[in-house]
DNA sequence: GAATTTAAGGTCAGGTCGACTTTAATGGGC
DNA sequence: GCCCATTAAAGTCGACCTGACCTTAAATTC
């Protein structure tokens, strides 16, 4: 059988100590006003990668390179979009806080909003909340083992904007001390520049770029609240 | 624009002590008489869940109750099939050594082979071998901080059981002692029947079922050769 | 009955973690 | 200029975890 295939994006970012995902005012029906994730129909020759990152461009006037993007799962109700047969690719994207989102080629408002309000019941349109919540406690797992805390940091960066993307992302407050000692050991994750910025106050703090490690090892475990 | 959806099975089981993959040799262009992960087309009114438990049925006639199932990704190059445009959700099914794979509904014979050897450029028709490999390496990773490994287990299992699978999933040796400690301790992941299992040769070992926790807390970390 | 085999449990040194303390370096208020 | 607030950075210490290794247990085979 055929169908409609289109990509949506998760992205995220961390502006004013909380994180926030780009939506769109939808211009058509249906579910007209409302808002939803952001996306479009896959084309021809593409791939559903390209097509995200196209998508990205679009939506954020971001070249991709910056953001880190990777495929989410594919959502496939069959009453998910009432206008027929539509599956979507969702991707997730991570960014450091983007230039304020311009309205893309469709002319479509876009706006960041806290994930904790548009995870809300009803905040989305079609299945997009449960987009959006799978797509952040993806964010929220791989910061446990992955490097990817870095991808929401503009270069460069200290050791307290990346805990503090930790403690906004998983909604803790974490041991300053021991947050440092256990990121800078970690093999090839900090690159330190030497550079020290002077922050309003406070003592100088080193500035670090990403280092070449994906992985964070050993990994940074959170106490775990029981999954089922 | 329209495409055709299909849903592929990377179908995973311990064999022999090997991780073997099941195949289907295919009846028709194209790559015909080449084998292939067995798959088919999405339904119209069924979602791509309910399409992987529907063909892994039909391939292996196993309920999929006693199988863990996932979404593995989607693939999308514009070039995977020379019938035209058809993107592919793979999903990822593990299980306990499976009834010898009856030939499915649609007649094709199926085997069951090595990874090793199903991993090889060429050996499999369309992508699948990326697939297949992307499915072994979500496999590998998830042994490390869930219970999946539970799922090649028939029960009730032994610890020694377990360990087999680690063992040959990872493609290492474990010391049968630590792993044990690990293991054991490892909040609801074991639940012990009482029984002991008579083996040909050696002390009887405790049975144990699999215990309501998901999640191996705390996980259990291969040391890690070096991921890009 | 001794050797073999696998299970199960113990030992010990080294590393990691969480909680906490101490020292360093800056800007602001006065 | 000097104390204070503030953030960074480093150190301490006991509890726990890990890996390597050893000992004991319980079955079968010869």
């Amino acid at each position: 059988m055929s169908v409609s295939v289109t990509v949506d994006l998760v992205i995220l970012t961390v502006r004013d100590d909380e994180l926030q995902v780009l939506v769109v005012e939808r211009g058509n029906p249906p579910f007209e006003g409302q808002l939803a994730l952001p996306g479009g129909y896959l084309r021809g020759r593409e791939t559903l990668d390209e097509a995200a990152v196209r998508e990205l461009h679009e939506e954020t006037g971001v070249d991709g390179i910056r953001l880190h993007l990777e495929q989410l799962r594919t959502y496939s109700d069959p009453a998910r979009d009432p206008r027929g047969r539509v599956i979507t690719a969702a991707y997730l994207a991570l960014g450091p806080d983007l230039p304020t989102p311009v309205a893309g080629t469709d002319a479509r408002e876009a706006y960041w909003v806290p994930v904790k309000t548009a995870m809300q019941d009803g905040a989305l349109a079609f299945d997009h909340v449960q987009i959006l919540r799978d797509g952040v406690e993806r964010a929220r797992s791989k910061l446990e083992y992955t490097t990817i805390a870095m991808m929401f940091c503009t270069e460069p960066f200290t050791v307290g904007d990346l805990r503090r993307v930790y403690e906004v992302i998983w909604g803790m407050p974490l041991d300053p001390s021991n947050f440092r000692r256990k990121i800078t050991r970690a093999d090839g994750s900090l690159e330190p520049t030497g550079d020290r910025r002077v922050h309003t106050t406070g003592r100088p703090a080193a500035l670090y770029r990403r280092g070449a490690a994906s992985l964070l090892m050993p990994p940074f475990l959170r106490t775990h609240e029981y999954a089922s």
